[in-house]
DNA sequence: GCCAACGTTGGC
DNA sequence: GCCAACGTTGGC
């Protein structure tokens, strides 16, 4: 079982979206970077617990937790010509681009702050601090236990 | 809105 | 395969 922490805008799908999912699960889909699309594909399986990062607004940080229920799979949206992430170079036989389903655990009744995880001296080697820009990032698990020891305070 | 960091594209 | 130009991410 491995952890991991997914970013995205709340603008766009937050925590609160995904709580209000059907049975509380989604698809993760729209990732179009290839180094997360690996990790997607290859590396999350179903049961691997997870962050649910908010970027780019006001409360920036991990909002909460979630667990993968589906392995990683061609993402739909790529072949739909509709979707904000089609892309035109995916064929139905070669996908370019993956997804996988997760199911919402904990929403925080405090959002763990980008600001704190970086003053926090254990966390130093975090992904999310010296990669930010990546999506789909590997949490350790002492990081994990870390990360929920600062939540609800 | 700025801008640093990083990823992708495409000419050669 | 190099690298300049360009596009995107994401914190502030």
């Amino acid at each position: 079982m491995n952890y991991w922490l997914f970013k995205s805008e709340p603008s766009e799908y937050s925590i609160e979206d995904l709580a209000a999912e059907p049975d509380a699960t989604g698809v993760w889909d729209g990732i179009r970077n290839y180094q997360a699309r690996n990790t997607l594909r290859d590396e999350v399986k179903p049961g691997d617990c997870v962050f649910f990062y908010h970027s780019s607004c006001q409360k920036v940080g991990i909002a909460g937790t979630m667990v993968v229920v589906k392995a990683g799979y061609p993402d739909p949206a790529q072949f739909d010509a509709d979707s904000h992430y089609y892309d035109a170079k995916a064929e139905a036989t070669k996908p370019r681009w993956y997804c996988v389903d997760v199911r919402h655990q904990e929403t925080f009744d405090v959002v763990v702050p980008l600001s704190e995880i970086k003053q926090n001296p254990s966390l130093v080697n975090m992904a999310l601090v010296k990669q930010s820009r990546l999506s789909i990032q590997p949490v350790t698990a002492s990081e994990w236990k870390e990360i929920l020891a600062m939540r609800n305070q």
